[in-house]
DNA sequence: GAATTGTGAGCGCTCACAATT
DNA sequence: GAATTGTGAGCGCTCACAATT
């Protein structure tokens, strides 16, 4: 028999309560599938879960704040990189904490410094976060991995070049996107190519020359010239002065990130050269610059706001499972590249 | 006589019982007086303001979601303004919001496109958010304050050039800044001095060259050459160009934002000036332009962080008042400004 | 009557443990 | 004993109302 309810506000809400008597369960063992939790029979899981989609349950994440022992801090430690990869990479990881009632914590850190880097982790120490989320180039940081180690915090790095064991990483597969890119430089037509190449701090940078190169052992008639760059515009200027002031021009100019394949197009046209007609430049991360730009950039599209969800995502797994007592194994996750195809790139003009 | 604690994870943490203890009153009396709400004695509300700071108490913001009919969910409509902007306003909505528990939503909105601004505000509508925070250009785009305004939700535009009545700012005040900075070049010894303005869709921009033209008043031997300019770094590329193809050369261009600084700087040097000794650049925001640059540039900045912050602050505070029955009128919220000298500027070379 | 303060219950979840398989 | 499920209380606040000034 049902008392009359209290006076309250009546919310029409989907709790936990309801979903339990769905599945013919307590509360409590829908916690317990919600939250993931071992020691659940299969049976009884898949029950539950029937329920909750059913009735299209979503956890208030209010009450399970107050009700769990601790709150679920995830610190950002970011520094400068390019200001375009910044923005899409916090909307991305505002969108994701905000649903899942995630308190973000942001600290700016001098990338390269390492008494800087080591303030920063132990700003977030002391703030008590339960894990951390490493845009690039921090991401590669020794200093901060293994401070961030040693204090036992969950860490998710975002755009390695490469996956380490001791790291869980989100990111794109860069070998093989440069490769394509390279591909299709080569299948336009184009046998004498730029390339410059990034930071050399970041793992990131040596996978893109080796896509590049990769890619060329198929067109033994191509021609590559490689110039060292370092991500930022001014970088790339003078690596495009040093490519274009050959005997023998190049007719396409691969530039390992669109900062710099926006210093080529701004060197090309000094120098009088129509892009592309002149001369293709390519792109790489797909930022902003790369449409505000003329011609826009064709370059390579890191879905980087869906990266930087994807790392929320793979800490508060992660977290959840070490609180449980489980001790998950590093995860590499890949997410797919797109080569985008604007106007500066065109097959290179007939001799 | 204290009851044995239950065998549950003991928090040392202050609450609300424990301020209304110390101040000798119900928890709800304190809960009125930290939420601001009316009908609390002048008295009564001292002695728990007291007490709240002398135990330091925080709110605890998932209890205070539970038991509160409503959550706080504040949206955000941002189009694409430069990306260094928006990275810093994030960083500032983030950090205040994290703290007061409120939810954040981002929703991305093409600028100067009625329709696809009225779409976006539907959708924070149709996602039931409590207030809008509007960065520029939107902070002054008329379709998104009079969709949100019919819906009556509560908004506050950053960065707006000017105050106007029916909306809550949060802003410089940019014609003193840009007269502070006139002030500044005259005093190094400029007399011909280039001003790019900014895109004429924003107030600001009518106001940096109000700011311009004020501080020349008092220096009847200066000349001006006012071009326009869109705050992109393609038109500031162009209005360079036309400033420096005049007969007699300025000594010195101010451009309405960094962005168009930088585009300056860049043409000087295509040309063989060098800046400052040549030429000298200043322009407006500080956004991280300034200082990626070389030489980094002379500035006004705009605390655009503390400036979202200050608007998140506003927001909550008037939805709060909303609540409780009041409509509070829009306020005009003023930061200081600062002139930031860096290597960009110097007095002009002696004729 | 209006302004001010207090009371008891409840928001929706998870804790620690107990009970069951 | 181990795996699985349930029980009762409590997290810290605010609601609706009642009681007091």
């Amino acid at each position: 028999m049902q008392m009359n309810r209290s006076t309250r506000r009546t919310r029409n809400v989907i709790t936990i309560n309801d979903v339990a008597r769905l599945a013919g369960v307590s509360p409590m063992t829908v916690s317990r599938v919600v939250n993931d939790e071992k020691n659940v029979r299969e049976s009884t899981r898949e029950a539950v879960l029937l329920a909750v989609r059913e009735l299209n349950y979503v956890p208030n994440l209010a009450a399970r704040n107050l009700a769990s022992a601790e709150h679920v801090r995830i610190g950002v430690i970011y520094s400068n990189p390019s200001a375009a990869y910044l923005s899409e990479f916090l909307v991305g990881v505002l969108d994701e904490s905000a649903g899942k009632g995630a308190e973000l914590l942001l600290v700016k850190c001098e990338a390269s410094n390492p008494d800087a880097e080591r303030i920063s982790v132990q700003r977030l120490i002391d703030s008590a976060v339960t894990g951390v989320v490493l845009p690039p180039p921090l991401s590669e940081s020794d200093t901060v991995r293994e401070a961030l180690q040693a204090a036992g915090i969950a860490t998710v790095g975002v755009a390695t070049g490469r996956f380490r064991s001791d790291l869980s990483c989100v990111r794109v597969d860069d070998r093989a996107a440069a490769e394509d890119m390279t591909r299709y430089l080569l299948d336009l037509g184009h046998r004498r190519i730029g390339f410059i190449k990034g930071h050399p701090n970041q793992t990131a940078s040596a996978e893109r020359l080796t896509g590049f190169r990769a890619a060329l052992r198929h067109a033994p008639d191509a021609k590559a010239e490689v110039v060292q760059g370092y991500f930022t515009f001014p970088s790339g200027l003078e690596a495009a002065e040093r490519l274009l002031d050959a005997e023998v021009r190049p007719t396409a100019i691969f530039a390992s990130n669109d900062d710099m394949a926006a210093a080529v197009v701004s060197v090309a046209h000094r120098r009088g050269l129509d892009v592309p007609r002149d001369l293709t430049v390519v792109g790489f991360d797909d930022t902003s610059i790369s449409t505000t730009l003329w011609p826009a950039l064709t370059t390579v599209r890191q879905p980087v706001s869906a990266m930087a969800a994807a790392a929320i995502d793979l800490l508060l797994r992660e977290t959840r499972a070490a609180k449980d007592g489980r001790t998950p194994e590093p995860t590499d996750v890949i997410v797919p590249h797109t080569l985008v195809e604007r106007q500066s790139s065109s097959p290179p003009r007939p001799a």
